[in-house]
DNA sequence: TGCAGAAGTTAGGCATCCCTAACTATCATG
DNA sequence: CATGATAGTTAGGGATGCCTAACTTCTGCA
């Protein structure tokens, strides 16, 4: 009989057989880690404050009882701190692979984006699949190919291969001060029927964007948009939900790098 | 409280959750399916018979009895006909589907080949994760970019969008005459070592090679090698592992469209 | 033809990762 | 400071997908 192969897929799927040899550590952090990991970040991100378990289900899509039980399991894994009924906040161990998926999802948005012609509001999707996929080999050829991209089609800071980001003080359009230019930072990634919407508006990273008017009780917001290439002006009406993706500079500080 | 994501991700992992909307059928066709397939597909196309328990097992590294299971599950998905003790063989839609996963493995290994410096010891590696988890439209957008390629590096057809393969008939090193010149036709992808050696010795898909002698006892095997760019000839000596693993053109019939 | 060994199966288990139902802790507020 | 809504937990269960141990079927060869 032939030798039977030796090496054996690491992972198979998520699930099944596995956590041999590895960082102990390494071996444990499944897809689905992945996903809790970058949920997290992206809460802390928004609140400095633990993440609640119930805002991790929503944003996952799972529910809340679900997420109790990963959460106990990343603990063990000492990814993130957790104390029962009080939240979770990563430790610098799961800071970094949660800044590390990071970076693969946006190195593969920017790729998708730039070599492939894949439309803005399609490359989320797919990154979303693939960044669980992909090798660092792999996320460092596409990153070196684009010349180590600073942001993703979305305008989303990349983390560095070292775990570092600059992050430029920015505020939702809906906060932004009725009058005052600003540029485009960034629009969130996820909706994709809403990016395809303000992209036919021209509100994309880089353009120029004024707020002009905004109706009380979280109403529609009135702006005048400069698109990134176009010399001349349009004004439309936006809902509330879109002034809250839309993200614009807010110059106050220096860009923190963190 | 903000709109709870509407668009949840089809497939978590592998596991869990799931079979929702789709063909069904579809929706049941895991990764893991995707490699009992891949491995089925192989095994038939060398034998033209119905696969073995025993050989799928060795093939994909798992134990004989996890794969019995299996497929009586794929058995019910109609992806294989299943008769206990006698072997599985693919049914069409089985068949459909394992040659839509070798097509995308191959694409995958070409693009990263071609557009991302791979070398060609590496990309089989790579390209057995991100089969699972590419879309069907970023295989196409490869394969477009690359201009519909009809091998991977390797040497192996990549079968078309709707089913086609173009089968060359080949013969392995190990069964060429001697004396009569070939055109290597391809190379296992599986053994990166091997590939970084046999490329070593500029045996590669295109190369001119000829067997001057070879041992009895399934011993080395001396051959003389031109490179696809070279003019030169230079001769080597084998063993058989290699000989077995590098196949040639047979110029027997006209190429099957299958 | 019969039987040993190879091939393949059933039985029972475990890890991941999700679910619903039911219970408990926390906290704002009257 | 009691209490009820909300947040979060435990309990129990199911699918996938792998494992080992033990058993059954098949087959080639004397």
């Amino acid at each position: 009989m032939s030798a039977r192969r030796s090496t054996r897929p690491a992972e198979r799927g998520h699930s099944g057989g596995g956590t041999r040899h590895g960082t102990a550590r390494d071996a444990a952090i499944t897809g689905s880690v992945e996903d809790y990991l970058k949920a997290i970040y992206e809460l802390q991100e928004m609140t400095a404050l633990p993440a609640a378990t119930n805002a991790i289900a929503e944003r996952l899509a799972i529910a809340p009882p679900s997420v109790s039980g990963m959460l106990r399991r990343m603990a063990g894994l000492e990814l993130l701190r957790y104390e029962p009924y009080k939240g979770v906040s990563l430790t610098a161990s799961g800071r970094r692979a949660a800044l590390r998926m990071l970076r693969r999802h946006r190195v593969i948005e920017a790729y998708l984006a730039d070599r492939l012609a894949y439309p803005w509001d399609l490359v989320h999707a797919e990154a979303e699949r693939l960044e669980h996929a992909a090798s660092d080999e792999l996320i460092d050829r596409m990153a070196a190919a684009l010349g180590e991209p600073a942001t993703d089609p979305h305008g989303a800071p990349i983390p560095a291969r070292d775990g570092t980001v600059v992050v430029m003080p920015t505020r939702m359009l809906a906060d932004q001060p009725l009058g005052k230019r600003a540029r485009v930072a960034n629009v969130g990634d996820e909706d994709a029927e809403l990016l395809r919407y303000v992209a036919s508006l021209d509100i994309r990273p880089g353009a120029t964007i004024t707020v002009v008017a905004r109706a009380p009780f979280d109403g529609p917001v009135t702006v005048e948009v400069t698109g990134v290439g176009a010399r001349d002006q349009r004004t439309h009406v936006v809902g509330h939900t879109v002034a809250r993706a839309v993200m614009v500079d807010a110059p106050a500080k220096s860009p923190r790098k963190r």
